[in-house]
RNA sequence: CGGGGCAUGGCUCAGUUUGGUAGAGCACCUGGCUUGGGACCAGGGGGUCGCAGGUUCGAAUCCUGCUGCUCCGACCA
C-alpha cells in the first residue's frame, strides 16, 4: 500500500470528545470516526486490524470444532417473548417495528436465533456436539455509551453457541473455548486473565471472563497475590470476618444528632468503623423493598443482593417504600423493621459483636447489638464487595484489586434456552431431552481498544505484529530525491515479496511529518531510507516499541526485518 | 433517568458578560523556497455561528422551546 492512496486521515490535535488512549489515538490515528454517539465508521487501517483479531479468531474458531455461520442482525420479536428475554433486555435492546406493526429488534445477542435454528434441525444425539459461531454486529443502546469502540451501542463480537447431549460434553465444549480464547489472546499479543464471573442478564451456572488488565478498564477485577486465582469483584467470594471474641453486652438505644452518615456516627461514638453496621435499601423491579446491612468500612455488591433475592434489577429504595417498611432513611436498622420485610445481613456483619447500627429513628442508633442476638429472623448471605487484601477464596493470601477491559466470556448455559424453547432431541435410549447449551462471546472492536489501553505511548500506538494494520512503514526521507525514491520502490517491492505487509510513505511530505505519522500510526517496525542507505549501503530499521535502531544492507535487510518481526 | 457543560469553516478554540453584520492557529488550494522529527514566505477558497420561534432599527451575542454531543451521578441512608 502506498500512504499516498491509503485513507488515513491523521489530525494532529486531539479532538475534545475522546479521553481515554484508545480513542484519542483511534480518531487521531485516522482508524475511526464517529457517525453517532456509540456507532463508528471504520476506516481502512481500523479494519485491517479487525480483520487480522478475526481472522486469529476464526482459525482457532475452526480448530476447535466450530463452523462459522452468519445469523440476522434484524430479529423478530416472537422469539424474545418466547424466552421471556424481550422484557429482560427492555431499554437496552433497539425495537423496531415494519410497515404492518410487526415488531422486530436489532440482535444484542443471539441465543434465540440460534436456538430456534438448531430445534428445527436438531433430532438426535448422533448429530452432536455442535458448535457454530458468527462474527457480526451487536447492537445494544447503552445508558452511556463512551470510551470510543469501548462501550459503543453498534460493536463486532464473535459469538459461539455449543450444543452437548449432556453436562459431560458441555465440560468439553467449554474446555474447548476456554483454552481456544487463551490461544487468540495471547495471539493477539494482549495481557489478560481468565476471571471468575457472575452470568448476568444471559443466564446460566458457570462462567468466566477474559479481560485485558488495563487501568483505564470499566470491570474492577480481585486478583490473588500468590495462586492462580482471579474474579471479578462482583463475582469474588468475600471470605467471612471474624472480630476477636467479646463478652455480649445489653442493647442500648443512644441519641446520636445529626448522624446520618458512618462517618458521622463512629465520630460522635468514638468507634472504630469496623464496629458499625451499614444499611442499603433496594427495590426490584416489583418495587419491593431489599434491605441490606454491610459492616460500615465494606460495601454492598449489587449484583449478590440481585442473586440472593432472585430478582432482575435493583434500584435504590425510594424514602416512601423505607417508611412504609418502618424504616427511618440514614437510621435504618434489621431491629424494628416491619415484619415480611426483606432484610439481607451480609455473613460478616452477622459474627459482629457489640457493634453500633440504627434504630430505627431520627437521630438515633443502637449500641452493642449482637446480631445472632438481636436481629431475629433475616437471610444472612455473601453480598459485600470483596476488598483489596481480602482474603483469596482459594488460598487465603490477601487479594489485589485491579482493573481491566472485558474481552471474552465463556458462559454455561445448560437448558435454560433450550428449555424456554422446547430444543430437544433424542437420547441413546430414545428419551426426549433439552439440548445442553454453552454461549461464548469475543468483543472484537472492544479487543482493538484493549489493545492500544495495553500498547501505546506519548507519540501514538504500538501495534503487536499480530494485529498491526501493516507490519512496516517503509519511509523515504525526501520524496524529491529520485535516488532515494528508486531504492525505496526497490526494498518495497522486495518485503512484499517477502510476504511482510508493508506501507510506503510516498507522500511529498517533509520527513518529520512521517516520522510522526508512523509513530502515530504505530507500525512495528520502520524503514527509513535516507542518504544513508543511497550512499552508505545502510538500511536503518527502528523498532517501534524500543526505538532500537538497527541497519541492513541491501543484501541482507529481507531477513533481518523478517527476524526483528518475529519477536514482536 | 437526575445534574452540569458545550454546540462558531474539516480540527482545536476565541468572540457572547456590555447587541452594531465573524476571527486565530492547524488543515486545504496556487506559486516560491525547503527536505532526517508535525518548516518558511506570498496569495487564495471555505462558516445562513446546532434547529425553530421571539425581543430589537439591528442578534453568534438577549429570551423561549427543541435537538445533538459530552461529563458526572444513578450502591455507601
Amino acid at each position: 500500500m502506498r500512504a499516498s492512496k491509503l485513507y488515513a486521515p491523521t489530525l494532529r490535535e486531539v479532538p475534545a470528545e475522546a479521553e481515554i488512549p484508545s480513542h484519542q489515538l483511534m480518531l487521531r490515528a485516522g482508524f475511526i470516526r464517529k457517525a453517532a454517539g456509540g456507532v463508528y465508521t471504520y476506516l481502512p487501517l481500523a479494519w485491517r486490524t479487525l480483520r487480522k483479531i478475526e481472522q486469529i479468531i476464526r482459525e482457532e474458531m475452526d480448530a476447535a470444532g466450530g463452523q462459522e455461520i452468519a445469523m440476522p442482525i434484524m430479529q423478530p420479536s416472537e422469539l424474545w417473548k418466547e424466552s421471556g428475554r424481550w422484557e429482560v433486555f427492555g431499554e437496552e435492546m433497539f425495537k423496531l417495528k415494519d410497515r404492518h406493526g410487526r415488531e422486530f429488534c436489532l440482535g444484542p445477542t443471539h441465543e434465540e436465533i440460534i436456538t430456534d435454528l438448531v430445534r428445527n434441525e436438531v433430532r438426535s444425539y448422533k448429530q452432536l456436539p455442535l458448535l457454530l459461531y458468527q462474527i457480526q454486529n451487536k447492537y445494544r443502546d447503552e445508558i452511556r455509551p463512551r470510551f470510543g469502540l469501548m462501550r459503543g451501542r453498534e460493536f463486532i463480537m464473535k459469538d459461539l453457541y455449543s450444543f452437548d447431549k449432556d453436562e459431560a460434553g458441555l465440560d468439553i465444549s467449554y474446555k474447548k473455548m476456554y483454552d481456544a480464547y487463551t490461544k487468540i489472546f495471547s495471539r493477539c499479543g494482549l495481557v489478560f486473565r481468565p476471571v471468575e464471573a457472575d452470568s448476568g442478564a444471559i443466564g446460566g451456572s458457570n462462567t468466566h471472563e477474559f479481560t485485558a488488565l488495563a487501568q483505564t478498564g470499566e470491570s474492577e477485577i480481585a486478583v490473588c497475590t500468590k495462586c492462580d486465582y482471579a474474579a471479578n469483584v462482583e463475582k469474588a467470594e468475600s471470605t467471612v470476618l471474624y472480630p476477636e471474641d467479646e463478652t455480649e453486652l445489653p442493647l442500648e438505644k443512644k441519641a446520636t444528632p445529626n448522624t446520618k452518615t458512618i462517618e458521622t456516627v463512629i465520630e460522635y461514638l468514638q468507634l472504630p468503623i469496623e464496629k458499625s453496621i451499614k444499611a442499603v435499601a433496594f427495590q426490584d423491579e416489583k418495587d419491593k423493598l431489599i434491605c441490606v446491612f454491610v459492616r460500615g468500612d465494606h460495601e454492598v455488591n449489587e449484583v449478590k443482593v440481585q442473586n440472593a433475592v432472585g430478582a432482575i434489577s435493583l434500584r435504590m429504595a425510594d424514602k416512601e417504600a423505607i417508611l412504609a417498611a418502618g424504616g427511618v432513611p440514614g437510621f435504618m436498622s434489621p431491629i424494628g423493621l416491619r415484619k415480611g420485610t426483606v432484610v439481607i445481613v451480609d455473613a460478616t456483619v452477622m459474627e459482629m459483636k457489640n457493634a453500633c447500627c440504627g434504630a430505627n429513628e431520627v437521630d438515633m442508633h443502637y449500641i452493642n447489638a449482637n446480631p445472632k442476638r438481636d436481629f431475629g429472623e433475616v437471610l444472612v448471605k455473601d453480598v459485600r464487595l470483596m476488598q483489596k487484601g481480602d482474603a483469596c477464596p482459594h488460598c487465603g493470601a490477601p487479594v489485589q484489586i485491579t482493573r481491566g477491559i472485558e474481552i471474552g466470556q465463556v458462559f454455561k448455559l445448560g437448558i435454560k434456552y433450550s428449555s424456554a424453547l422446547r430444543a430437544t432431541f433424542l437420547d441413546e435410549n430414545g428419551r426426549e431431552k433439552p439440548l445442553i447449551m454453552g454461549c461464548y462471546g469475543i468483543g472484537v472492536s472492544r479487543t482493538m481498544a484493549a489493545a492500544i489501553e495495553q500498547y501505546h505511548d506519548e507519540n501514538g500506538i504500538i501495534w503487536p505484529r499480530a494485529i498491526a494494520p501493516y507490519e512496516v512503514a517503509l519511509v523515504p526521507v525526501n520524496a524529491k530525491n529520485e535516488a532515494q525514491m528508486k531504492l525505496a520502490e526497490k526494498i518495497y517491492a522486495g518485503l512484499q515479496q517477502a510476504g511482510i505487509e508493508v506501507l510506503l510513505d510516498d507522500r511529498k511530505e517533509r520527513a518529520g511529518v512521517k516520522f510522526k505519522d508512523a509513530d502515530l500510526i504505530g507500525y512495528p517496525v520502520r524503514v527509513t531510507i535516507g542518504p544513508k542507505a543511497v550512499e552508505e549501503d545502510k538500511i536503518e530499521v527502528k523498532v517501534r516499541k524500543t526505538g532500537e535502531l538497527v541497519y541492513f544492507t541491501e543484501e541482507n535487510y529481507e531477513e533481518g526485518i523478517k527476524a526483528l518481526l518475529a519477536k514482536l
